[in-house]
DNA sequence: TGTACATCAGTGAACGCGCGTTCACTGATGTAC
DNA sequence: TGTACATCAGTGAACGCGCGTTCACTGATGTAC
């Protein structure tokens, strides 16, 4: 049962975009190639008509998840409205910490990532650096010099605060984990701070 | 060959050890019992003889790396000196992005803990808990209302950043990251950022 | 205090299971003539 | 354009391996008398 090119790239999609979300949801090594392939309404044996390994598709997936993440963060920055303090609060949700669609690697799978080969740290490393570029790109940091570094700074934050958030067994400490962070970043920036009380857009809307 | 109580003891901590440290490693899921009990010189079958399952020890060699970095965080804090100072230099450092022996699992494993059982994830928070309380009672910030949240922020800017270090296929990356976090948590403590450019100690230095 | 017995830490082999990967096969697609 | 053949996406079973756990056994320790 030969498939059309347009059906296999299709179901190679497929796999990635299935993959990417088990990822996050049960981490990389707990989640099976089987589970995978059966998610995405295959069995096993054709994966490997597909990747050469199941490290190859930890590195699509990964780099793919965090190229979707970057173009949405690029995409609502040039749309202008707040996008950026509408990324961080969104980012700072509690329903980010649970959101395994779009969630972002560097958080879900963030240890694992550590320990990945080199072809996945590259995909991500490389989506990361995109989310840097994204984030100093926007407007309001168009002037100062250090836009770079405090990308890198608010991305550490973030980053950190629902990975413990995720990890804390106690639903008051990660939304105290999540509200300390986002108010210091957002005293970091003033900017950001006299928007704040004017449009902020509730985390479910923010949502995309 | 039994063996008396003493040297039970003995050995449950030790296998407790040699745990926490593979399992920042290596990764919880990635670490065997066998690797373990043989890294602790015995053979996989005594391991049930201390815990009742896998899951046990995690709980337990987890629980424990916490409070050994809370202990420490607070007995150098009780001896003054800029304690704090040292402990953000040394955290934000790139010997403790690879540093097993004394490593924060909030770091190491961070990504597997939120998927950790409640057991684990209850242990990790009490120790998390005991950072925040140990750090946010530094005397420099005794007067500060705001020591608590303060606290958090600075623990997830730092556990960010390094876990971000980590994951940077790029060594100059990994730096900048690090570095650029210290510099923003000097910045908002100005009285640490008075004493930086006095005593700062060395990273290999403050390494306990 | 001495002796006989129960306990139990540790060994090393085995069990069952799930994983990543391979493989013979199927049959629709794409291609060469 | 039509036909015969090669290709290859997908199937489902099997392979080998490593894992967590169990178990019969050993022999030093602790205890009851």
């Amino acid at each position: 049962m030969k498939k059309s090119k347009e059906e296999t790239a299709k179901t190679r999609k497929k796999i990635i975009q299935v993959a990417a979300r088990e990822f996050r949801r049960r981490g990389l090594h707990e989640t099976g190639v089987a589970d995978i392939m059966a998610a995405a309404g295959l069995t096993q044996g054709g994966f490997y008509r597909h990747f050469n390994s199941k490290e190859h598709l930890v590195a699509e997936a990964c780099g793919a998840s965090m190229q979707e993440l970057v173009d949405s963060v690029k995409k609502s920055i040039q749309s202008g409205n707040d996008a950026f303090l509408k990324h961080v609060e969104r980012f700072l949700s509690n329903e980010h910490c649970q959101d395994l669609l779009s969630g972002c690697p560097l958080v879900f799978v963030g240890s694992e990532l550590a320990r990945a080969d080199h072809e996945t740290r590259k995909a991500v490393s490389e989506g990361y650096r995109g989310l840097v570029e994204a984030i100093s790109n926007d407007e309001r940091y168009k002037d100062s010099s250090t836009a770079r570094a405090e990308a890198i700074f608010i991305l550490s934050a973030m980053i950190g605060a629902v990975t413990l958030a995720r990890i804390a067994d106690d639903g008051k400490l990660s939304t105290m984990i999540l509200d300390e962070t986002r108010k210091h970043l957002m005293a970091l920036h003033p900017n950001i701070a006299q928007k704040k009380n004017k449009d902020v857009v509730p985390v479910a809307q923010a949502q995309k």
